[in-house]
DNA sequence: GTTGCTGCAAATGTTTTGCAATCAG
DNA sequence: CTGATTGCAAAACATTTGCAGCAAC
């Protein structure tokens, strides 16, 4: 299943690929490079940082992977690439994925009808900044 | 004015606050701090780079600038501090600044009418991913 | 066989830090 | 006067790069 993937982005099956794709597909957290590096180094010590890099960047220049910016500078990478928002907790420092359909077609619905001249959008997302009221629970927006 | 800016902030007014925060307000293009520094040098030799560091980070935390992330991974310094989005040019690089009224009201109903539970939403802001059509020429949405 | 991928170590670029001297209030 | 701010140089950190060897197709 990962093997298709990549051979559907039209690249090369290689380990490190099967590994790293792997990996960042079971976590949700938008993982930065090391998180990724760090999670699958136990049971692949062979695999470099500078490939974990290479193949991330690989990843997003094929759309297999989306990169999310962070208030902390360094780079993190999101497996989901449908158009979905993200809440940055300022307290916490989480990123949680927010999607909502209505929503997504309310803004898509608004930009249709506005004159948009110079520019083919490819993609809107929300970035919504919010504080964790109690940091210990999950927050949800119904 | 400047002057004022920064003691409404509750900050020490220094000759280095007014000459960094007078640069930024002069500029629209969501600078960078090398971009803040090399502005003022000339006129300002004797300005550190560290000194443009810690207050603009200083600036941040008081309110007065916001941080914008960017693709590239550096941070930009934004002297708008209203709710507005980024439209970011996959081509050119280019963050342009993005605000609709009418936009705004939809969303803030939006969120209003959900629920929303274990968080504060203190802002939100849109990014818009785009492709220039043409380099040379400037867009708009209206 | 050819092309592209990997790992290493070194390089790059941005941002932060420790600390002594200086300045604002 | 006192505590905050500055400048310097060094450090820290994330990410990229060059290149020789290796692996996928």
């Amino acid at each position: 299943m990962v093997r298709q993937k990549i051979m559907n982005a039209g690249l090369r099956v290689t380990p490190q690929r099967m590994v790293i794709l792997d990996a960042i597909q079971g976590m949700n957290n938008h993982p930065t490079a090391d998180d990724i590096y760090l999670a699958i180094h136990p049971a692949n010590p062979g695999i470099s940082m500078a490939t974990v890099y290479k193949t991330l960047e690989t990843y997003v220049d094929s759309g297999l992977l989306q990169k999310v910016y962070t208030r902390e500078g360094q780079m993190r990478y999101d497996p989901r690439i449908d158009n979905h928002g993200h809440i940055y907790c300022t307290n916490t420092g989480e990123i949680i994925d927010f999607y909502d359909d209505e929503l997504n077609k309310i803004i898509t619905a608004f930009f249709r009808k506005k004159k948009v001249s110079n520019i083919r959008i490819s993609n809107i997302s929300l970035q919504i900044n919010a504080l964790k009221t109690d940091p210990g629970k999950s927050i949800s927006i119904k």
